[in-house]
DNA sequence: TTTATACAAGTTTTT
DNA sequence: CTTGTATAAA
């Protein structure tokens, strides 16, 4: 027996999952294909590690996401056992671990050109961003319609991701939009700087920056971590490229980084948003020797499901090839169907679902389901249809709780209170609740602390000094003031007027800046905002909660550090790491999987998730692939990417769905199906057109009984059925009133007729089936006497 | 300073 | 059709 037979953390993995697990040293690369184990394989990967002998704080393991980083420590948890050494083992994301090392080192960066953020930096998420940009666009004199802050953000978030900060920006700008945008990024961050803020990018791009000009924190950070993992390696930029290099030694050397990276390129859906593919394609020329394992093993979806899927992605040029197998033989063949519209398609989904649930096997309540959609506008067809059904859902959106309107005003104060210079904070709230300070004084404020170089809070309590400022305007500045010192003790933070516990703190601002009231005189006249006084309930127990758990000594912008004087009061580094904390959650409404309910979610936010049956609607030029994403890429790749994604999320039944038309934006619009439809394997997939079929042909379920097949697939530039009754039916020899035989259904009598051509539509009361309506194309009917 | 109306625009969104 | 923003009027 080999000691890899029992050692316990071997245990039922696959050759290729063993392998993965046992390369602890040099660089390695994990393909790892959707469903083949891979938070399995990283987490028993650093439980081998432990076992070896590797002491926990010399392991680093980095994810995207807060909730990805949770399952890991608690993975890792539960094979270690509660009592074992995980103690000291980091697993966060890269923007958590970014701000601590920016919080821990930025005092070594001070007084070099061009470093200007302070360790008490707020981060501003993107609603701070946009509204900071909007300010920045109008003080240019620019107009928001030539210069959208979406789109200027999205070009400086690419800048930022490239490593190029506003310097090297205008230094590769030739033209004349270019140069005019290098302007905005300067303006931009000037304004960041001022604020003492820092956006997403800035922690990743800093923290670069960091390392690489510090030795003396590079160093530190080289010595403390031997072992690093990365998760979602195709999702990274180059920022975090270069960062992962920075962060342990020997990148590039002979034997290598210990760099593990597990990703999926076929996987990658996030390029728009600066992911660079390149990263985890080239890995192996930017890490010479590093080992790669490919886990092709799916242990999840039947056959026909990932064939499905292996022939499509098998259609990207730009991929590294993985074949793919299943340990789940046999299983339904996907069913691709074409609908006349969208809310045919919603009720086919539904009625699917439906049949799902009562099929009854293996597992089908409706927390078992999802429908998948490439954008949010789609969700709303199928809600209805899901709600007349009286079918349970949730969607998979909903806006984060730290991002809600009464949250983050409650949180833009105590940022104010944290660091006074957050001038996007302190403009939200200023005038929230009402205090009679308009955009007009607060204009006049705010150039005049331009003019004197101070902080706009400083203008604000020494506005009665502005001639231009009325009394009244003045005195509510003053009384502002006044009271965010009452809770800053005037900044020093100390002092029997402050308050003891940050929870008590929040409570005092809440109460006594009026917000509280505000939102219950809102709640009093609609019943919708009845939640949001909740909200700031939870507020204050989400920062008791942050309270009990806060630990001091684990507090990096309080560790001892060379360029720190100051001791900084305690209530305010635990306000400081509070704010910090719930910056870097983007937690949105947790999907509850007791619910029971059917979940609709974007094919985005589908990565990841796993469901038993899975419904991907909208498969349409233009919708999936995107318009949008179909500009300057012919290939779509990525968007064939986002397609299999999809479809691998499925274990073991799927429907795929398109409709010949479809509103959208009040417009009601002939389709073109998605070429990806034309790219499945046809002998592994159930197609039908029921796009010519009638909604309320609703007898005979489309999935169980026999496919119907149109017989003109492609109706050219026909109009879709209309109401209006006709009393005859040409062609088919009888008119309303006429009595008709069916095969099935036996004797009737005809009550209504409508459509033309192949829509041509009967209502019929039969004598013993009851009313029906049927497609007299399909029907072969008869007529009686 | 708040409210009404017009008018334009409109993927995906881990932190 | 929806959403948010800009402008006008109360």
């Amino acid at each position: 027996m080999t000691t890899a037979e029992i050692d316990p953390l071997l245990e039922g993995l696959t050759d290729a999952q063993r392998e993965a697990v046992l390369a602890t040293e040099g660089p390695v690369l994990i393909l790892a294909a959707a469903g083949s184990g891979k938070t399995r394989v990283i987490t028993r990967r650093i439980a081998y590690l432990l076992s070896l002998g590797v002491p926990p704080w010399q392991i680093l393991a980095l994810t995207f996401t807060n909730k990805a980083a949770g399952e890991m420590r608690e993975r890792v948890g539960v094979l270690l056992g509660p009592d074992a050494g995980a103690r000291g083992l980091t697993v966060t994301t890269f923007h958590a671990l970014c701000a601590r090392l920016l919080r821990r080192y930025a005092p070594l960066m001070e007084g070099r050109p061009g470093w200007a953020i302070r360790h008490d930096y707020t981060i501003y998420d993107a609603d701070d961003q946009q509204a900071l940009m909007k300010r920045v666009i109008g003080e240019m004199n620019l107009t928001s319609a030539n210069w959208p802050p979406r789109s200027v953000l999205a070009s400086i978030s690419h800048a930022k991701n490239e490593l190029k900060d506003a310097l090297a920006f205008e230094a590769g700008a030739g033209d004349f939009y270019s140069r005019s945008l290098a302007k905005i990024y300067q303006a931009y961050e000037r304004a960041l700087r001022g604020a003492n803020a820092v956006d997403f990018d800035d922690l990743l791009m800093l923290t670069v920056r960091l390392l690489q000009e510090s030795d003396e924190a590079r160093d530190e950070v080289q010595g403390r971590w031997k072992y690093l993992m990365i998760d979602e390696y195709q999702d990274t930029n180059h920022a975090q490229f270069l960062l992962s290099s920075l962060l342990v030694t020997g990148a590039g050397q002979p034997g290598g980084a210990n760099v593990c990276v597990v990703g999926d390129p076929d996987q990658s859906i996030y390029g728009w948003r600066g992911a660079d593919i390149a990263n985890i394609l080239d890995f192996e020329e930017q890490y010479p020797g590093a080992r790669v394992v490919t886990l092709g093993q799916n242990f999840r979806s039947t056959a026909p499901i990932l064939a499905t899927a292996d022939a499509l992605i098998r259609r990207n040029k730009r991929r590294k090839h993985k074949d793919l197998f299943t340990t789940r033989p046999g299983g339904e063949k996907p069913e691709v169907v074409l609908c006349r519209d969208e809310h045919h398609e919603a009720r086919l989904v539904v009625d699917w679902l439906k049949a799902r649930r009562e099929a009854g096997t293996p597992e089908a309540s409706w927390k078992d389901m999802a429908v998948f959609y490439r954008n949010n506008a789609l969700s709303r067809v199928i809600e209805d249809e899901l709600r007349g059904a009286g079918v349970p859902y949730v969607i998979a959106r909903g806006t984060a709780f730290y991002q809600r309107e009464e949250v983050k005003d409650a949180l833009s104060y105590l940022r104010v209170v944290a660091n006074p210079a957050d001038e996007v904070s302190l403009s939200r709230i200023i005038n929230k609740p009402a205090r009679k300070i308009g955009k007009a004084s607060l204009a006049r404020v705010e150039h005049a602390a331009a003019e004197r170089g101070i902080t706009l809070f400083e203008a604000l309590g020494d506005a009665g000094a502005l001639t231009d400022i009325g009394p009244g305007g003045a005195g509510a500045m003053r009384r502002f003031v006044e009271m965010v010192d009452g809770w800053t003790g005037g900044g020093s933070f100390l002092g029997a007027e402050v308050s003891a516990s940050l929870a008590a703190l929040v409570e005092r601002v809440l109460n006594e800046s009026g917000l509280r009231a505000h939102y219950k005189a809102a709640a009093v006249k609609s019943e919708s905002d009845e939640d949001k006084l909740a909200n700031l309930d939870e507020l204050v127990s989400s920062a008791r909660e942050f309270e009990e758990s806060y630990d001091p000594e684990s507090d990096p912008a309080l560790a001892v550090s060379p360029g720190e004087q100051t001791p900084t009061p305690p209530l305010l580094a635990m306000l400081r790491a509070y704010l910090e904390s719930v910056s870097l959650v983007a937690d949105a409404d947790k999907v509850d999987p007791a619910s029971g309910a059917v979940t609709l979610m974007t094919l985005h936010a589908a990565k990841g998730l796993e469901f038993h049956a899975v419904a991907i609607v909208g498969l349409e030029e233009n919708l999936l692939p995107s318009s949008r994403a179909l500009e300057g890429d012919p290939d779509a790749e990525e968007e064939r990417r986002l397609c299999f994604v999809g479809i691998t999320r499925a274990m073991s039944r799927l429907l795929i769905t398109a409709s010949r038309y479809r509103t959208l934006r009040g417009l009601r619009e002939r389709t073109i199906p998605s070429r990806f439809l034309t790219e499945l394997p046809a002998e592994q997939i159930a197609l039908s057109d029921q796009s010519e079929t009638m909604e309320d042909f609703d007898d005979t379920p489309s999935f169980d009984g026999p496919v119907v097949k149109a017989s003109r697939p492609h109706a050219g530039g026909e109009r879709p059925p209309r109401g209006g009754g006709l009393p005859t039916a040409p062609g088919y020899g009888f008119s309303v009133g006429s009595r008709v035989r069916h095969p099935q259904f036996g004797e009737g009598e005809v009550k209504v007729i409508q459509g033309v051509g192949v829509n041509l539509r009967a209502t019929i009361a039969f004598r013993d089936a009851g009313t029906k309506t049927l497609v007299l194309q399909y029907a072969r009917l008869t007529t009686v006497g």
